[in-house]
DNA sequence: CCTACCGATCGGTAGG
DNA sequence: CCTACCGATCGGTAGG
């Protein structure tokens, strides 16, 4: 085999990333060994160390990109002058999207992201952590101008944000619900679900009134 | 340290289980080795052995216990004479039961099956596909009743499933919110997520009747 | 990007 | 339940 040639796949390293993305989903992060990685790219082991520091910089790479490209869609939202129920659904299928265009990578994030080495391992937990009390603001927003009923709202997040992380079997059986009912399905769970509801509320007024 | 004796810890092996759940939950099945494990325990590695065939026949019974609870309480609500939606309500209660009192083994059931071994990976690929096409069975149900609103079972089933499975991470901040509260949030948000609007009052009756 | 190689650690066995 | 130990494999380095 020849060296890697940069070009339509980027540089090598980009190489190396995209490759162990998809070792590391299939197997986990501590089971595929650099050996797997090298044979996967067609070189020998140590000719990874040519462009890459070690397993652990590879980790860092995947999970900082995808967590970088939540925090900065956030951004965005946070600064719209929209509803807050639409700021959600803006939030819900950019969820959806990554998960669909990036599976791979935002699995690596969601699941393998313990194994990553201090001090990013605390700056990861952060800025997860961060992400979420940031949705977690919007829907108590929504919850304070009644769009939203009233629940807990990291409850919320947790359920919303989980909910679309488990739809990552869905690419291999991407034939059987393409991705524009798969979006509308779940955009349409949760905004019903969590927006206020006056017309239950009168129902349930009424059956608590002996009507 | 002296031998493991039962008694109200349960058989020997049940306590290698358990210190494994919490190890395999925290480090991840392959990272934790067998030698970390007996440190755990209070023993030398070659003695586990006693006790077990091997490292992957403790997450065999971790897989399996977990996934023969759901597929029991599933028989149970199948054959019961109820509402579409009142046994959906069941199964979320359920799962979110089991996320609550058995975390370590659900999340290891949930993000480490992949590490089984054949033929126990397949057994249990299938048992889960089994049980996720039984459930979608029932929410295709609600929606011929038109209790569900038109949406595609599959999708709903991921959802919800994958939304308890997330709440893993509830376990550590129980202060923040109670576990009651936690439930009552997320049966409100999927109950009112899928039910076809508006609501009849019988629908709302049986699922008031049902808690 | 390769060959040659390192110390550490792995799951597991032998034998008592 | 222990000590002693096995072959295999790990992440990574030296040197070219």
């Amino acid at each position: 085999m020849g060296r890697i040639v940069p070009g339509r796949y980027g540089t090598k390293k980009d190489v190396i990333t995209k490759k162990a993305s998809r070792l590391f989903k299939e197997k986990g992060f501590s089971a595929t060994s650099m050996r797997d990685l090298a044979e996967a790219i067609g070189i020998e082991a140590p000719s990874l160390y040519n462009h890459i520091s070690g397993k652990s910089e590879i980790l860092q790479e995947i999970c900082f990109k995808v967590a970088n490209l939540f925090t900065s869609h956030l951004n965005e939202v946070e600064t719209g002058n929209i509803p807050v129920l639409q700021k959600i659904d803006r939030i819900i299928r950019f969820h959806i999207h990554m998960m669909l265009d990036e599976y791979e990578s935002v699995y690596i994030s969601d699941h393998e992201w313990k194994h990553l080495r201090e001090p990013y391992l605390s700056n990861f937990k952060n800025q997860r952590r961060n992400y979420r009390a940031r949705v977690a603001a919007i829907i108590l927003e929504g919850i304070e101008r009644r769009e939203i009923k009233n629940i807990d709202p990291y409850v919320a997040v947790l359920t919303m944000l989980s909910a679309i992380g488990g739809i990552e079997m869905w690419q291999r059986s991407k034939k059987s619900v393409d991705a524009k009912t798969l979006e509308e399905n779940i955009v349409c769970i949760f905004i019903e679900g969590i927006r206020e509801q006056p017309v239950n509320q009168e129902i349930l007024h009424s059956i608590k009134a002996g009507n």
